[in-house]
DNA sequence: TGTCGGGATCCTGTATACAGAAGTCGCTGT
DNA sequence: ACAGCGACTTCTGTATACAGGATCCCGACA
């Protein structure tokens, strides 16, 4: 009656609805599916070459994360940010960044620092435009699981998703200064130095929100 | 093409997966359906008395709410938390509900405030045991809408969850202290008083954390 | 007595079917 | 020309069907 925790032979097999799920996460954030536009099920599993079913399962759980929005009887759509969520986004990345890395220093493991590196080293040789934002959730997730906090963990990754989904709405990308910054962060945390990561990560995020305020200012003109 | 934001009679209909969510989930908070006990698909369906496909669709919200964990051709199981889950819960919950005490005394409007002296007032009145660990976490999901980031609410509503399944899972509820605190803290955001507000949310989840740690501490002998 | 197959069974993953709400569009009457 | 009305179409909500992996039980053999 118990679940267990062994490995079965299928356990590494991919559902379906998890593939579909990473799909449409990933045609959201990279703007091939704009903010409002309808999610229609059939269109989808015929588009993706499944039945509705695992697209119905997948918006669920991207509704729960918050880049869909779901109306009764009506269907889901791409969620439409309001222009203050950038913002707010950014009061809560300071809030959970700056601890995700002061326990990163903290607590981080030889494995979750290898993991850091690697994608640091990934960062670094990027030259595609789209590859950076990835890039970018990609460190900071890592950061966030080297934290061994699995309530953080679990709810920085969404974060990020919308983080890097808004930013895209305003075609902004930021500007090379951000590999420095995760350079510096990684070493704190390497170091276990909690002050200095915890003060590093805060800086970064508020380094990123001007960056992007500035940029939404040069839209306006 | 474009979804629109009128209101249809249909769109006050709730669907089954909705109801069928809300009812798996108070079944797990209150212990119902215990930690490792199998969500088998066809048992729950026949049990609400719908068919399996809302029930899959619930399972995969509260599996991205984290209180249940699905193994890929095993099925689903009510999440077991580790026994360092709960710390890990206060460290986020500090940073996360001193920053929406924060906010909520910065900007929470009439209608904020009305509410979460209504939860207050029930509160007051509550002396069912059960209700209590309810109305707490109702408070403070209040609180996060109080602050006006959409994203805080999004996050704060599961972490509360799971904080308070995991505090089930040690048949602990926290003393009538909490009242007084929910009070003062009601007290600084209607102020406005951002300091005392966010100083009196860290003290308040810093003061349940070593309530619950002496309590576990006392479940040792 | 222990353990090593080999079905029988349970359960998930996925697809299909059908009812009814919501949206669309043209027709009719003025 | 245009507003009102009604059939048609589209799409969601929900149920049912079926294939194959995972588990369990039992008997055979060491």
């Amino acid at each position: 009656m118990q679940i267990m925790s062994e490995h079965t032979l299928g356990s590494s097999h991919v559902p379906l609805r998890d593939l579909v799920t990473d799909e449409i996460r990933r045609r959201i954030l990279t703007g091939a599916l704009p903010p409002g536009d309808r999610l229609v099920e059939d269109r989808l599993a015929e588009d993706l070459g499944v039945s509705r079913n695992p697209v119905r399962e997948a918006i669920r759980v991207l509704a729960t994360e918050g880049l869909v929005e779901v109306a009764p009887r009506r269907g889901a759509a791409v969620a439409r940010p309001r222009p203050a969520h950038a913002e707010e986004l950014f009061e809560v990345r300071v809030a959970l960044e700056g601890l995700a890395a002061r326990l990163a220093a903290r607590r981080a493991d030889d494995a979750a620092l290898a993991r850091l590196r690697a994608v640091l080293d990934e960062q670094r040789a990027a030259d595609q435009v789209g590859a950076v934002a990835d890039l970018n959730t990609r460190f900071h997730t890592e950061v966030a699981a080297a934290s061994g906090n699995d309530h953080l963990h679990q709810m920085v990754g969404p974060l990020l998703h919308r983080a890097q989904w808004v930013f895209l709405q305003t075609a902004y990308t930021r500007a090379g200064d951000s590999l420095s910054e995760h350079e510096k962060l990684f070493a704190a945390i390497a170091a276990g130095d909690e002050e200095s990561a915890y003060a590093l990560a805060v800086a970064h995020v508020a380094a990123a929100r001007r960056s992007y305020l500035a940029h939404v200012e040069s839209l306006a003109d």
